[in-house]
RNA sequence: GGCCCGUUGGUCAAGCGGUUAAGACACCUCCCUUUCACGGAGGUAACGGGGGGUUCGAUUCCCCCACGGGUCACCA
């Protein structure tokens, strides 16, 4: 296509550590990965830790950690150095030092003494006659005495970008084609905060610039960050990357997604705390905002690489689709070993309280033979919960479908059959195996066959139709509460 | 409000001028299962945001409108 890479493809992940791994930041990180892999290209990553203040202790390490959990890896970064380091903004002050002394000599960028007073004041007055708020560049060609004179007053500068006038900036999106913006739209632009550290668009424009970046591909809000981009590259003679700008993930409402909204788990750490597995949220990622050439939808990494075409980004935001990923995941979930889902589970359950912190063999067992009785209901592990609430609580609540299947005048009967054969059997009767035979005499017993042997004994137990396997069921009930429940269910129905 | 982007079933989404407008999730039905679930087979569901063009013919191309979103920081 006409974005086809010329050179070598090599792209970046550029997070903030500013807290954790945000699933759409990992979709963009994964797009990118993918891209660069299908490419046979390299995936680098550099921190964009210039807003200090926001920087949070352990975000970065944070960010890497979940990326490696979700199966990405990197060819450069903070921890592997290639030869466009340092990795970290805030260490590569130095660098951009050096080109705003290019920019400042050639007069393409300004010191701009306006006080955050004055800049607030300015916006005030432009909101009050409706227009866009908008640097008005009041101290953009200053007499050397007046600055002179700032200077004495002991004012620091901060460093705003010259915007060319009567221009107009055009680039290729890889996913939304031609745009353009007109340099009127845009106000002179700080560069370089009072405190010497550059601002995002600034030193964003010199990284990528430095690190070879061929493509960058990043969430639609910056858009508006590319023609200010395409100024400083300009400015400096360089030559733009290729630029490509997704759909932002939105929620049920269309929203972007923010940090806040409660209606989606928004970081991946709490996936992995739910007990999802990486691979399966590697794979809904994927399909969020892009699609293969086929019908398939279950991919693996390495297939995900192999037929990765940015072409297919789509261009309309994508809704946040919890229902997927369960599905997704739960279909992951049925080629898990039995070891590695007792492992997803066993923190819920112990958090829970359904077993102990430091759990005996036979909780242990009861452990494993509950998740592997619910093995094909899971989605997820913390799911394990309140699936397996009905082995342990005190009273059962029969739902209304279930009401009816107690209407029945034969119930009664099966249900007291069903009783005097487990206490019959006595304690060393009482196995998932020894199950079948069990309900086998009842039906000997009472004639009743089917759902209508079944279904009175499930509902008794459990109070609902659906649930896993009964014999199963019964076992991990346990002896005793199944006898009460069988007995307070026949009582019941008088 | 200015600028920019978007608009196919509840959701994701294929298609790139002529199709009965794929597929997946969700939902429903049936089959399998002496129950449930898994699995399998079907089904309901978009008249393509609205209006103009272009064309023999538009979901596909162009324009306008509406709606939705993004962005307007010494945050990234």
């Amino acid at each position: 296509m006409t974005n086809q890479p010329a050179g070598k493809v090599r792209v970046r992940y550029a997070p903030s550590p500013t807290g954790h791994l945000h699933i759409g930041n990992a979709r963009t990180a994964i797009f990118n990965y993918l891209f660069a892999r299908h490419h046979g290209g390299e995936f680098i990553i550099r921190i964009e830790d210039t807003d200090v203040k926001r920087n949070v202790a352990g975000g970065e390490e944070s960010q890497l950690t979940y990326l490696k959990w979700l199966g990405v890896d990197w060819d450069e970064s903070v921890d592997r150095h290639g030869d466009v380091g340092p990795y970290r903004q805030t260490e590569r002050l130095h660098i951009y030092d050096e080109f705003t002394k290019v920019l400042l000599d050639r007069g393409l960028a300004y010191r701009c003494y306006a006080t955050e007073e004055e800049l607030e004041a300015e916006r005030e007055e432009q909101l009050a006659r409706g227009e866009t708020p908008a640097y008005s560049g009041k101290y953009r060609d200053i007499t050397p005495e007046h600055e002179a004179q700032l200077v004495a007053e002991g004012r620091i500068p901060a460093i705003r970008f010259r915007v060319p006038e009567g221009r107009t900036y055009t680039f290729n999106d890889m996913v939304k084609g031609e745009i353009t913006f007109r340099s009127e739209d845009f106000g002179d632009f700080v560069i370089v905060k009072r405190d010497g550290i550059p601002t995002y668009n600034y030193a964003v424009a010199v990284d990528d610039h430095h690190m070879r970046i061929s493509h960058v591909l990043r969430g639609e809000d910056h858009i508006t960050n590319t023609p200010r981009q395409l100024m400083i590259y300009e400015a400096l003679g360089w030559e733009p990357p290729v630029f490509g700008h997704m759909t932002l993930i939105v929620n049920e409402s269309r929203k972007k997604l923010s940090k806040r909204d409660e209606s989606i788990v928004q970081f991946i750490e709490q996936y992995d705390g739910l007990g999802y597995l990486p691979e399966a949220l590697f794979n809904f990622i994927a399909l969020l905002g892009w699609s293969p050439e086929g019908e398939e939808e279950i991919f693996t990494r390495e297939q995900l690489i192999e037929i990765f075409k940015a072409e297919r980004l789509s261009k309309s935001p994508a809704v946040f689709d919890t229902a997927k990923l369960n599905w997704i995941n739960q279909h992951y979930l049925k080629s898990v070993s039995p070891e590695r889902l007792l492992e997803l589970c066993l923190p819920h359950l112990k958090k829970a309280g359904r077993i102990a912190e430091q759990p005996d063999e036979r909780e242990m067992a009861w452990a494993a033979a509950l998740v592997t009785l619910l093995r094909e209901h899971l989605r997820y592990g913390a799911e394990i919960v309140p699936l397996s609430e009905l082995f342990v609580r005190e009273r059962i609540e029969v739902d209304d479908e279930a009401r009816e299947v107690l209407a029945d005048p034969q119930v009664p009967t099966v249900l007291d059959a069903f009783a005097r054969q487990i206490e019959a059997a006595g304690e060393e009767g009482f196995t998932v195996e020894g199950m079948k035979a069990l309900i086998k005499a009842v039906q000997t017993e009472t004639g009743a066959k089917g759902k209508g042997l079944f279904m009175p004994i499930r509902v008794a137990l459990t109070g609902q139709m659906h649930g896993p396997d009964l014999n199963g069921t019964i076992w991990l009930l346990g002896r005793d509460r199944v006898l009460a429940r069988l007995r307070e269910t026949a009582a019941s129905l008088g």
